[in-house]
DNA sequence: AACGATATTCAACACTGTGTTGAAATACCT
DNA sequence: AGGTATTTCAACACAGTGTTGAATATCGTT
């Protein structure tokens, strides 16, 4: 039982290539399934044998990319206590981001789609929440959701800065830079590495 | 010289009811001229009298709200020097969001144009950022950029969910929690609003 | 109140893209 | 090599687009 024909592949490949290649000259609104196919080389049949539509196509690659993303990140949080600090999740996440580039950015460019973004956001929440309720019972729950609305938001405003400047820097250097912004704000800007008590408190 | 005669603007107004009913129940690519002339009542040609597209027509009705924007923000950045202090902007640019909170929800919201988000960035861009590079010396201009696309994206991200909740919290608190936010970071969970240096070498 | 000007309506038009069909051709895997 | 699965191809009905010109309704002004 072949799970995937080699013609199968073939065509997605060519498929997804094409499509990629319009994304960068126009926006998702404006691409016809019948230029998908034309620029890709197959038939129209053929694309409608796969998917149902555009936004359709355009799912099922965000789909895998958040597959690949849910990889990365989990032998991260799998050990979650064993010396694994929020920074090194943080690291992780930019170099799946780098890995999975040509999608991300797409994806997270000025064509692409808010939802991909929320769910990227959403798959860090439960895992980053849950951290800082343990340690910041002070805080009211509404408190705890706007500032992860900023953060969250915050983070991939910064990824897609990235990605727009061709991720010139690197995955731990950008992990740092957000780590340090959420920690201490625009404390970031002077320098401040030993924040003392908030650095301190924070769960490791 | 009539600069808007009666009927255009009823006609406009149709349209824009139409439009943004429309939206709470289906993304913009899935809305058709036709549709939208149906739901509002008037004649296919009309519309197209005065937009060439479902998008032109969004790209109008974004335009009129940054004019908004852009008018309730002159008159805070204006005296500047004179005790205007960041959070009192930025209460003023959740505030006049809550004032036009119908375009917003849609524009800002799952459905909603990532372009639109982008620019509302951009305007408070050049706000910003010089009070921040006057009073932060040290940071490397790639620091900067990467703080600026952080907590731009991160007002934004608190915006959304705000709306998303219906904008039961004040705009003057959402402000207070932005400010503190992107002052302190994580801080900012724990009551800390005594930062001290930081806070006092921030530009007034 | 009546005027000319302007906006809207209406029906019709050609056109583009959609989504599906069935049969033929092609490529796959064992 | 053979049976199977995929792609191609032409054709189809259909829905939405964008434009037209003439008729109608509404406007601002005198």
């Amino acid at each position: 039982m072949p799970k995937s024909d080699h013609r199968i592949r073939v065509t997605k490949m060519l498929i997804r290539r094409a499509f990629t290649e319009l994304l960068r000259t126009k926006p998702i609104q404006s691409i016809s399934v019948k230029e998908l196919c034309e620029t890709a080389g197959i038939n129209r049949g053929t694309f409608y044998a796969h998917y149902t539509d555009i936004y359709d196509l355009l799912k099922k690659m965000e789909e895998e990319m958040l597959v690949d993303f849910q990889q990365a990140l989990r032998p991260l949080l799998e050990v979650h206590e064993g010396g694994i600090t929020p920074a090194k999740i943080t690291a992780g996440i930019f170099q799946c981001l780098k890995e999975n580039a040509d999608i991300c950015t797409v994806t997270l460019g000025p064509f692409g789609d808010k939802e991909f973004a929320a769910r990227l956001i959403r798959i860090g929440r439960d895992n980053y929440v849950e951290s800082y309720q343990r340690f910041f019972k002070g805080a009211t729950p509404r408190q705890l959701e706007y500032y992860y609305a900023f953060v969250s938001a915050g983070c991939i405003g910064m990824l897609e800065r990235w990605l727009a400047e061709g991720m010139h820097t690197s995955a731990e250097e950008m992990a740092d830079m957000a780590e340090k912004i959420m920690m201490y704000g625009i404390g970031f800007l002077r320098g401040e590495e030993a924040g003392g008590e908030v650095k301190a408190d924070y769960p490791v």
